[in-house]
DNA sequence: AGTTAAATTGTTATAATATAACATTTTGTA
DNA sequence: TACAAAATGTTATATTATAACAATTTAACT
């Protein structure tokens, strides 16, 4: 069991606001949407953003630069993380496949690295966006 | 057979500056370094760079924000890329690993999205940083 | 409760990464 | 030659992210 991680004020913020969005989130568009609860400089986001990251809470869309809530409970360090995302209509979800990471954990290649992380973005068409150019 | 790709002035300049360095570059450091070479402007590098990612002779490390050089001759496009990033000194490799390759070629996930594309990247420490740890 | 260290916050300035807009030139091809 | 596509040159600006420093809050331990 993992300890309760309690949100400092700042935190929780720019939480509620990444969790209830349905698409991942930039900066500087959390900077300008917590403006009026009192945060107001982009250091203020930058430091709750690297403070959610590192307890797993979000993760950063690395070809993006944008932050997603993590999708899938068991997650709550990101050591190992997997997206798919619509080039057509940029809609990012989180992965959550057990054969996937599995497979990724064990990973090991010729060069004697020994991982303790990785990151996966997978791109393509979402349903959606298939259906509308047919 | 692909066709021969002749790069022009620019992109040969900056291809040749990454193909050279032993570690990824970021833009700004190869503005200043073929700055010498007419290529004075930010936009001139990110135009070249973007040509030569598009033919697949380099690739973009997400989340170092730096181009690589392609080590692997059969990646001419590049849509399916996978990295080493050493978490310590910051060495990157790009991984040749056909089963790799061909279990994320042909992975599928349940949410029916058909992929096209993905970009892979694993952290940890390289065998020399492991060896001066201990 | 008082002491202390760690974490968080606030604030201003600045660094680093990337694109918009527009004009011109070069290259490939009919 | 004529045309279109690609590449270049240039200035300005947008976007993303961190440095540096001071103050405050929180948590843990006597
Ligand atoms: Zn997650
Ligand atoms: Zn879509
Ligand atoms: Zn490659
Ligand atoms: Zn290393």
């Amino acid at each position: 069991m993992r300890k309760m991680q309690n949100l400092s004020k700042n935190q929780q913020i720019i939480f509620d606001l990444i969790d209830k969005s349905p698409e991942p989130l930039k900066a500087y568009s959390i900077l300008f949407n917590v403006q009026k609860r009192g945060i107001k400089a982009p250091l203020q986001v930058y430091r709750a953003l690297d403070k959610l990251v590192e307890i797993g809470k979000i993760h950063k869309i690395e070809s993006r630069n944008a932050f997603i809530a993590c999708q899938n409970s068991s997650c709550q360090i990101s050591k190992a993380t997997a997206f798919s995302i619509c080039e057509s209509c940029e809609k990012v979800t989180e992965i959550n496949n057990s054969n996937l990471s599995k497979y990724l954990t064990s990973f090991k290649d010729k060069n004697g690295m020994k991982y303790n992380k990785y990151n996966l973005e997978f791109f393509g068409l979402c349903k959606k966006c298939i259906s509308k150019k047919s």
